[in-house]
DNA sequence: GTGAAAGCGCTAACAG
DNA sequence: CTGTTAGCGCTTTCAC
């Protein structure tokens, strides 16, 4: 492996030079810098990012916290993020931490001992220590999701409420007045924005919000299953459910299979986020999709300027809320 | 951020003793050790890995290069990658290459520049050329799925040739005569082994392998609609379609469901793979399912090995193969 | 058993 | 503009 070394001496100039060089400072002159480019590329020279982290301070990785890759939609937003990264010199280290708050801690802890040169963070936790915690760490980041704080950090989502909102003014534009909500994570940000977005639609179409129709479903397929059960085999059951994510859509979906009621005909489905195979799941679900790419690209951008800026006093925290897409399918039918 | 130097002061020994003692070297006596030891915790001492990194040539990361992690059964593989890795003080930097040779090329040129500890590596690519380059980084590796070589590396993945045979057992037992297959990608050692394993088993049971029933669907969900489309419209349509991998086996069932030919009334469906979501798909698959956390828990057996040994002659190339469960659903019906 | 010293390869003041 | 000089924090012979 050459090393600066090397370069500098077949250029016959300093390491320092070459260094300065390489990284495109014009304190050099065009024709110095070209012989050394030159040398690097005779020698095969290319630069130890290990090296360069240890006396940088900070390494060129991206780290990213994510809840559960398997969700399709999570691992689509990674290879967005992954792709822009690469591209902009940036490897990514991922990690799963399947929603366990502590988990998030630990793997920032690593990724702040590696000095990554920032985070996108989709935290999970939310108590006072929890956020202290993750403050602490002083690391240049953007917040996917469920938004905590104050922090220092920059956040990004899909507008939660509006998300549910149109998806609950879709049903009950068909005449549905029985409509459930199976919520995420109780106390989790975007669960109590999209069960807000929930409540205000049916309030203001002057409907009263039965407390009963609304259940907490973990954002978890399996906990939505159960929910839906429950829903469907009241004597009075809500004649449309609205799920808070993908998975548990599909989770309400199995429930209404297994128990055969009939999706649309006798209760209405519709749910957050992209169905993952959707072209083959019958009926094909009504949702409310959230824009990946432009997530990803935004977020990265975010991220990129605070790293850039890394050394300056602490940015004002900015935020982008993304306005989901109405898709409709064939799980929602028209009442009365 | 205290270093070893404060934890030597401290603990009143040189820091060349402190890093012995921290990386549990008998050579240090026991009370010192333990001085250290409570020396590096009074000043909350965390090793820097970056520079252990550079000091020791190599850093504590794990390299993961897959085709594809939108796909569930990949991202299952990498959850359980990680979970063990973690555990085993390894952080792991996971590339999607969207199963393209030249940028798998050049992440394992990224993961050798950081000095990865091993790499985890799923090749499609397979021209001496490729392979060559593969051979070149010398770094400690397991292959997945797609053997190729030679390389001084070991190989882990299902039978795949098994997998096939299982289906296509199946079918035949069936009644089924007219069988086609989806393959993978032409020239992928999974994708040819599956097809053999195909071909194998219908000689076997005496009948006529139809050239004309084989199609490259190259392990994609859109490809491998396409070639259902075409397999159904033939005058002499297969009874039965044994599809390669998850994808592809939904995208022939989109196909059918499209096409109005029921499954499995008309045709008969089973694949490779587990199918994500198969909870809510009518009908239920047939399918040879591969055993991930099995894989993921040998693949880092192998590699972590592999990296214990790294300075010591190249090791005896191994291989695993495993045997997949063959999980009967509703997609296949008897024949006359 | 423990310490001194020499790096790993690169960057970044600070001189000149 | 370019070179000198210190490190970044840790590991690792090699003496003692």
């Amino acid at each position: 492996m050459a090393t600066v070394r090397d370069v500098a001496k077949i250029a016959s100039v300093s390491t320092s030079t070459v260094s300065l060089a390489l990284s495109g400072s014009d304190k050099v002159s065009a024709k110095t810098r070209q012989r050394i480019w030159d040398a690097a590329k005779t020698v095969g020279y290319v630069p130890n990012p290990v090296a360069q982290s240890l006396a940088r301070g900070h390494s060129d990785m991206i780290g990213m916290v994510i809840g559960d890759v398997s969700n399709p939609f999570i691992a689509r937003f990674f290879k967005e993020v992954e792709r822009i990264s690469l591209k902009r010199g940036h490897m990514v280290i991922v990690s799963d931490t399947d929603t366990d708050p502590a988990r998030e801690l630990g793997i920032l802890r690593h990724l702040k001992a590696q000095h990554v040169a920032g985070v996108l963070f989709t935290p999970y936790g939310n108590s006072p220590e929890y956020v202290e915690a993750v403050q602490e760490f002083k690391l240049p980041m953007v917040v996917l999701d469920h938004k905590i704080g104050p922090i220092d950090a920059d956040f990004v989502a899909t507008d939660h409420e509006l998300a549910s909102a149109m998806l609950t003014e879709h049903v009950i534009r068909l005449g549905h007045r029985r409509i459930a909500h199976i919520a995420g994570n109780r106390g989790l940000y975007s669960a109590e924005q999209r069960l807000a977005g929930f409540r205000k639609t049916i309030a203001k179409a002057g409907l009263q919000v039965d407390e009963d129709l609304i259940l907490y479903g973990e954002y978890d397929g399996d906990r939505a299953y159960e929910c839906t059960m429950r829903l469907l085999t009241r004597p009075d059951r809500p004649t449309a459910i609205i799920t808070a994510n993908n998975m548990m859509g599909l989770g309400a979906l199995k429930a209404t299979m297994d128990l055969g009621v009939a999706c649309p005909d006798e209760v209405s489905l519709a749910t957050i986020d992209d169905v993952p195979w959707g072209d083959v799941i019958r009926p094909r679900m009504t949702m409310a999709v959230q824009p990946i790419a432009d997530i990803a690209r935004v977020s990265m951008e975010f991220l990129l300027e605070r790293i850039k800026r890394r050394n300056e006093l602490p940015i004002q925290p900015r935020e982008h809320l993304f306005v989901p897409q109405l898709v409709i399918g064939q799980s929602c039918a028209r009442l009365g």
